[in-house]
DNA sequence: GTCTATATTTGGATAGAC
DNA sequence: GTCTATCCAAATATAGAC
């Protein structure tokens, strides 16, 4: 990946920043010095600090199509893609236990600041829901499928921002395990 | 409530002001003009801007251990108590549905900003925490009261942060009514 | 494309009059 | 206690050289 050009690289670094930092808090300065580049040149790239922001969601919305695409290939069974759903919170713990969760955390600060990019954060939220609206169908479940999507992506939220709180991570090993048999249940009852 | 000095109305404003805009976001202009005194002024009470944090964490402390004691007295039973916090979802649907959660979208802020009011913030976490800890104790849950306490503020939390996402009100109801009737489950489950 | 220099604004904070 | 005036630092953004 060295054939990156510095659009990505900046890209890249605002997209850690603002996760780590918050969007309002990141500075072109604190950006600039993760790129090695000058303060002037972002203009050349971007036209305003916003549309590093729009950048970066969009990266953000590109990788996570390919990561729910990723996970329908690798499990056959909706269970199990649910199933990988909620292990992000596992194998993004170290992250999570310090910054809480990228999604939930910059919508709530676009939130707050009424940014015009609210409804693009979302999107990410709504990828999500989408994907596992469907997996609940395909479970048996057509019927709430939308109402499962959103409980489970509410109390991985409630996971990420708890877990943030009080650096705990055997919480989150707790209730990811209470989420998967919660999952698992939903089979059972449809035998 | 007349006699409310400055120093109390500064802190009133910045905590609804914090709540709504965020801690970084909210500048002295914004709470001056809400208060209608001048800039200056604010340095006769406050030695910075994170000393009215503090106050507004302070206040805040207050009133939650008021009100977690007033639920106490209202409710004999620990699973009406239980719903009573709970409803907190249902009675401030309105402005979570639009800030989220006072409590968790803070701790989220400053937790990216690496702020030194951090611990404070959490304690608030720990007085909801504790509280609930004890009522599922009552409930005849010794053994996994805190893990059921920790449970039941990550759904609470995850809830917030969706409504707020989503500024769905029925999700809300929806979610409240689950967790309601999750603790009434314990509650057989121990007979 | 990238840099340096600089303009402009905002926000936190201080000094001192009233 | 409250105000006005002012300082200082930081942050976004622009201009123009290389």
């Amino acid at each position: 990946m060295n054939n990156m050009t510095t659009y990505d690289h900046i890209v890249e670094a605002a997209d850690q920043l603002f996760y780590m930092q918050g969007y309002e808090h990141t500075s072109f300065a604190d950006i600039a010095e993760a790129v090695q580049i000058s303060r002037g040149n972002f203009y050349y790239h971007f036209k305003a600090k916003d549309e590093i922001l729009d950048a970066v969601i969009n990266v953000r919305l590109a990788n996570t199509r390919q990561m729910l695409e990723q996970w329908e290939i690798e499990a056959k069974q909706p269970a199990d893609r649910i199933h990988s759903f909620i292990n992000i919170l596992i194998v993004n713990r170290a992250k999570i236990k310090r910054y809480g969760c990228p999604v939930g955390t910059l919508s709530t600060e676009l939130a707050k600041l009424n940014h015009a990019s609210q409804t693009e954060v979302n999107e990410l939220f709504t990828l999500f829901r989408t994907w596992l609206r469907r997996q609940f169908s395909l479970l048996g479940h057509k019927n709430d499928a939308d109402q499962q999507a959103m409980h489970i992506l509410a109390r991985s939220q409630g996971v990420a921002t708890l877990a943030s709180a009080f650096h705990d991570e055997k919480f989150i090993k707790r209730e990811v395990r209470q989420m998967c048999d919660w999952v698992d249940s939903l089979v059972e009852n449809r035998n």
